[in-house]
DNA sequence: ACTGCCGGTTTTGTATACAACTGCGGCACT
DNA sequence: AGTGCCGCAGTTGTATACAAAACCGGCAGT
C-alpha cells in the first residue's frame, strides 16, 4: 500500500474518531514524522481531505482540521438532504427487489439474528442499507458526493450514539423507505427520507443543549 | 501566484474548452513540460482536478480527461438536479429581494442594456442568476459542490451554443426561476428549476442524435 | 502459433534539498 | 506609550534525485 494512501486514512479516521479535535493544526512536517512517513504523501493527503471538507486551510495555507458547530451541522444536512432526497427517489426506480427485499427482512427480524452485537446493529442495517441505495442508483457523482459526505456524518456520530428510543425510532424510519423503495414508490421514498433527515437532524442538535436554539442557520459562525 | 494554482487553471481551462479532448492522457512529466514547471505542482493540479471529477485515473494511476457520453450526462444531470432544486428552494427562503429584483429587471430588459454583446447575454445573465443564489443560500457544502458542478457542465456547454430558440426558452426558465424565488415561493423554485432542467437536458442530447435514443441510464458506458 | 516469462524502459511514488513566503517579536522612532 | 519597521524563525512551495512499480516487447518453450 502506498504512504499517501496509509497517511489519508489514518488522518481521517483520527479526524472522524476525534482522536485529532477540530481546529487542531496539522502542520506538514509534525504530521509526516507522527505518522512516519516524508512530507510528500502527507500533502496529497491533506490535499484529498481539504477536498472532501474534513480538513480546512486557513490564511498562510495552514492546514487544520474542519470545525464543528451548529450552524455547520444545520449546513451540512441541508447539503445531505439534497443528496439522499434524490438518491432515495433513483434508488426506488431502479432497484434490485431481491436486495430489497433482504433488506427489508432483516430490518423487520429480531435482534441478533446475523450474529451481530446488537447495540452495533442498527448502524449495522444503516450502512447496508446505505450500500444498497449506491448500487441500486449506479450515479457516479451522486454516489461519489454521498461517500463524501459520510465521512463528515461519522464525525458527528458520536454525539448522537446514546440514545436506545432514538435508535429504535430511526430504524423503524429506515424501514419505511426500504419498503417505499421496494413498492418503486419514488415520492414516499423521497419523503420518508426527508423525514429520516429531519428526526435524525433533531436529534444531533438535542445532543448540545446550549446552541440548538438558534434560530435561523445564519452563515458559518466559524 | 503559485504555480500548482496556474497549473490547475490552465488544466481546467484546456479540458472545459476541449483543448484536451476527454481521453487524452495527462502524464506528469509530459504536463510538467507543457506547462513549465516541476512534477511537484502538476501533481497536486492533477489531484485537486481527480477530486473534481475532471480527471479521472485508470489502472496503474494514470491520469486521463474524463470522458464524456450520453450516459454520462444524463447522471450529471441527476445529481444536479438534486443540487440545483434544493438550492432553489432554500434561495426561496433566504434571498436578499433587492438582488432579485435587479435580477429580474435584467431578464425582462431587452437586449444591449448592459453592454454586453447580445449573443453573450444570456450566458452572463445565468451566471448572475447562480452567483446570486450562491449568496441567497450561504451553504458551503451545497455552494462548493454547485461550483464543481459548473466545471462539467462547462465541457457540455460547447455542443449546446448554437440554439438562439433555445436560448430564447431558457432566459424565459431562468426568470420563472427569479420570480418564484423573489415571491419566496420555495415549491415553485424547486420545481421551475426541474422544468429548466429537465428542457437543458433534452436540449443537449438532441446534439447527440445517433446516442440520444439510449433507453436507460445504465451504468457508465466508458 | 500461442502462451508465459523475463528484462528493459518509462512511468509514478517518495524523500529531501532549497527557495519563497508568512507571522511574530523586538527595536527604534514618534 | 504607541506604532511601524525590520529581521529572524518556522512554515509552506517547488524542484529534483532516487526508488519502486507498472507496461511493453521479445524470447523461449510448449
Amino acid at each position: 500500500m502506498r504512504a499517501s494512501d496509509t497517511a489519508y486514512q489514518r488522518l481521517k479516521d483520527d479526524i472522524i474518531q476525534w482522536h485529532l479535535e477540530p481546529g487542531t493544526l496539522l502542520g506538514e512536517i509534525e504530521t509526516a514524522q507522527r505518522l512516519g512517513v516524508s512530507r510528500t504523501p502527507v500533502r496529497e493527503a491533506l490535499s484529498r481531505l481539504t477536498a472532501e471538507g474534513l480538513v480546512a486551510t486557513g490564511s498562510g495555507r495552514t492546514a487544520m482540521v474542519a470545525l464543528v458547530s451548529t450552524a455547520d451541522v444545520m449546513q451540512l444536512f441541508e447539503y445531505r438532504e439534497a443528496l439522499e432526497t434524490q438518491a432515495a427517489r433513483l434508488a426506488a426506480g431502479r432497484r434490485d427487489t431481491a436486495v430489497f427485499e433482504g433488506l427489508r427482512e432483516r430490518f423487520l427480524e429480531g435482534p441478533g439474528a446475523d450474529h451481530k452485537p446488537q447495540a452495533e446493529r442498527p448502524y449495522f442495517l444503516a450502512d447496508k442499507l446505505d450500500e444498497a441505495i449506491d448500487a441500486a442508483i449506479g450515479n457516479p457523482y451522486l454516489v461519489g458526493a454521498l461517500r463524501d459526505l459520510r465521512g463528515h456524518l461519522a464525525r458527528y456520530r458520536r454525539n448522537a450514539h446514546t440514545n436506545p428510543v432514538r435508535l429504535e425510532q430511526a430504524t423503524r424510519e429506515h424501514l419505511l423507505i426500504v419498503e417505499a423503495i421496494l413498492a418503486g414508490n419514488a415520492t414516499l421514498a423521497a419523503q420518508a427520507t426527508a423525514v429520516h433527515l429531519h428526526q435524525s437532524l433533531q436529534n444531533i442538535l438535542s445532543t448540545v443543549p446550549a446552541l440548538q436554539r438558534e434560530p435561523e442557520p445564519t452563515v458559518a459562525a466559524v
